[in-house]
DNA sequence: CTCCAGTTCTTTAGCGCTACAGTACGACAG
DNA sequence: CTGTCGTACTGTAGCGCTAAAGAACTGGAG
C-alpha cells in the first residue's frame, strides 16, 4: 500500500499523488479529490513519513538531552515548566519534542540512532556522550543552562551574579555562619575541585565572591542529584554540630524546600533559628510555609526562547545559511519572602 | 558523506561498512577495527539515521499523543508522574518518547506525519483526532485512560468503583448536600447528557452510583479543563447560596485543591464547614494542608505498564507476529485524610 | 497561424541504508 | 581428490518517497 498502488488505481503517475497529499497547488482541484477518494476508499493514509523524511531531508521533530535520565528530569519543577513552554512554542512550528534517554539500551544510543532535525542539551554535564553524539551529527543545537561553546546558540542566566545577590541578602541580614548546598560531583572544597557542572559551579562562584570578601568560610555539601532527599541528607549532619550554620544558600528550590523540612524536623525555626533562600522560584517557593526568599528565573522564559531559537536554526539549516550562533542571557532576580530573617541572637 | 564513501577509502562494499556499524559478527575483527577507524578519520559518524529507518522499518521511537496540548499536560502532577515513569521504561528498550502536538501547525499533522514505530494515546476524548491519524496508520497502539478499544490494549482503572467509594465515604459521614466538580464539554445534567470524555462519565456514574440511592440531588459543576482556575470558578458560586454544600467530590486532587482554597477565601473550614474529596493521589494531596482525601492510583505504575506493553506490542509488530490485545485494570483506593468529616451540625 | 506563457501532469534520478541471496575460499571428512 | 560445510565478504534490489526538469496541452497576444 504505497503512492504507486493509490497511483496506478487513479491512472496517474506517482508524484501526481504526491503532490496530491504534499503539494495542492500542483494539480487540479478535480484530480486532487478524485486522488484523494481512492486513497480513502484503499485506506491509504499518506506519504510514509520514514521515506518522506528520507527524500526530503526533514523529519518534522526535535529532540531534548536532558541530565541523565528524562525520568529524573521531571520530579523538578522548573524543569517541567522549561518543558511545557518548548513543547508549547515548538507546536507552533509544527514540531514535536523527542525526549533522548541520555543512556544506551541493548547498543541503541537514541542522541546517536533517532532521526531528528535537531537538538536542544539542557543542564548537560561535560562528560554527557550525548552530546558529543549530536555534536558529531552537526545538527542544528541549542544549549540550555550549561557550558556555552562556539558553534551553537546558548542560553543562560548569570548564575554567578544571581547567586552573589543570594548571598549578599544573607551577609546584609547579619549572618555569619553560612552553608552551601548544592550538587555536583567533586570533591567538597570548591576551590579545589570546582564542580564539572557549569551551572553549579558559577553558583558557587556567585556565593563566594561575596563570603569570602566578607571573611566568611562557609560550609559546603554537595549530593550527587538536585532531589529532595539528597538536600535532606546533606543538611542533616549540619543541624548537630556545635557551629551550626544560621543560614543555607541552597542550589534550587528543591533543595531548600528539604532542607526546611529537616530543619524543623530537628526543631528549628525558619527563619527565626535558620535562614534559608532557594533558587529557581519554582511554584513550590511560593507555596511553601514559610514562602521561601530565593533567586527567580523564568523558566517559561527560557523554554520559549529555546524552542524559537532552535526551531530558527533549524529553518536556516535546511535552507542552507550560515548558523547564526547567539549568546542568550535571561535576567534574574532575588524574590525576598519569608524565609529569611536576621541570626538568632 | 555516507557509508559508501567510507566503504571506497578502505577499499570494502558498502555492505561490509553496514555490517561493521550494525552487525558486528558479520565480519572479522580486524576489518571492523580499519572501518571503525577510517570512518572517524573522515567525521563519519554512522548510518543515517532516517535512511535506516526506511530501509528497516523501524525508528526506534514511540509516540505520545496527550489530552488537548502537551503543554497543558505538564500542569498535571499525576500526568508528569505518568510521564516519567514511561521515559523511564521505554529507555529500557532503547527507545525515545516523541510528545505529540495534537493539533495541526502549517499544514502538519504529528500525529500523521511523524515517524514512529507505535504510540500511547493517553486521556483523549473521542474527537480528538490525532488518534484517527494513529489508528489509521495502524501502529501498535496502547490506550491509557480513556474508551478501550477492540484493536488494542488498553489501561484503566474502574473508575467508576472509584468514585463510587468517594461518594459512599462522604455519604457514610452524614452528607445530604453534595456537589460534584469535574471536567468535560457536555450539559450540566449528566443524565441527560453524559460527558464525552469516558473517565470523566464513569467518575460520573460511580458518583451517582452512590448518592441517588441516597436520595441525594447533587449540584454539578463542569469545566472543560482540568485546572486549577476551572475548579476555582466552578465553585465560586456555589458557596454563595442558600443551599450550600456540606461536601464536594472532585474529578482530580487539582481541582480539589482549587476547590479547598477557595473555599478557605470565602471564610470556610475545611473539612468542618465543607469536606473535599479528590482523585489520584498525587503528591499534591499529602502536602496540601489539610491533607486531601483521595483516591489513590498508582501513576508510576500504569506508565510503566503502558510503556512495557507498547514495547512488547512493537516488538511483535516487527516480528509479523498476531497482535495481543490485553484489558488492563489497576486497582485504586480510597485514601481518608484530613479533608473530609462529617457535616456541620 | 505562430509563438509564448501558464498550467497540469510525467519522467528521471536519486535520498542512504539494509535484507537477502549470492560468491569465494579455506578446512576438513571420506 | 572430491564433496560438504562454515566464514567472510559482495552484488542486487529494493524501502517509499520527492526534487527537478521535461512534456503536453491550453489559451491568448501578435
Amino acid at each position: 500500500m504505497t503512492l504507486k498502488t493509490v497511483a496506478d488505481r487513479v491512472g496517474v503517475s506517482a508524484m501526481t499523488v504526491s503532490n496530491a497529499f504534499s503539494r495542492p497547488d500542483q494539480l487540479s482541484a478535480a484530480l486532487r479529490e478524485r486522488i484523494l477518494a481512492v486513497a480513502a476508499e484503499l485506506g491509504y493514509v499518506g506519504p510514509d513519513p520514514a521515506a518522506r523524511t528520507l527524500a526530503r531531508g526533514a523529519t518534522g521533530t526535535v529532540g531534548i538531552l536532558l541530565t541523565e535520565s528524562p525520568q529524573h528530569a521531571f520530579y523538578d519543577e522548573y524543569t517541567i515548566a522549561f518543558l511545557a513552554a518548548i513543547t508549547g512554542e515548538l507546536a507552533r512550528a509544527g514540531l514535536a519534542l523527542t525526549l533522548l534517554p541520555s543512556g544506551r539500551a541493548g547498543g541503541v544510543i537514541p542522541a546517536r540512532d533517532v532521526a531528528m532535525d535537531g537538538a536542544i542539551a539542557y543542564s548537560c554535564r561535560p562528560g554527557v556522550d550525548g552530546v558529543d553524539w549530536l555534536r558529531k551529527r552537526r545538527l542544528p543545537l541549542v544549549f540550555v543552562d550549561q557550558q556555552p561553546e562556539r558553534d551553537h546558540t546558548s542560553i543562560n542566566v548569570d548564575d554567578r551574579a544571581a547567586a552573589a545577590a543570594a548571598a549578599r541578602h544573607v551577609v546584609d541580614l547579619g549572618h555569619r555562619r553560612v552553608a552551601l548546598v548544592t550538587v555536583g560531583r567533586d570533591a567538597p572544597d570548591p576551590r579545589e575541585a570546582p564542580s564539572d557542572y557549569m551551572v553549579a559551579r558559577q553558583r558557587m562562584r556567585g556565593w563566594l565572591d561575596v563570603l569570602e570578601p566578607a571573611g566568611i568560610e562557609p560550609v559546603v555539601r554537595r549530593s550527587e542529584y538536585d532531589s529532595p532527599e539528597a538536600g535532606a541528607e546533606a543538611l542533616r549532619d549540619l543541624l548537630d554540630g556545635p557551629d551550626r550554620p544560621t543560614a543555607v544558600l541552597c542550589f534550587s528550590d528543591a533543595l531548600a524546600a528539604a532542607v526546611v523540612r529537616v530543619a524543623e524536623d530537628a526543631g528549628l525555626r525558619v527563619p527565626a533559628d535558620l535562614s534559608v533562600v532557594g533558587f529557581d522560584d519554582t511554584p513550590l517557593a511560593r507555596r511553601m510555609r514559610p514562602a521561601l526568599t530565593t533567586v527567580h528565573q523564568d523558566a517559561a522564559e527560557k523554554g520559549r526562547l529555546a524552542a524559537a531559537e532552535l526551531a530558527a536554526a533549524v529553518a536556516r539549516h535546511r535552507a542552507g545559511e550560515e548558523p547564526v550562533v547567539r549568546r542568550l542571557e535571561l535576567p534574574t532576580e532575588l524574590v525576598v519572602r519569608e524565609s529569611t530573617a536576621p541570626p538568632p541572637a
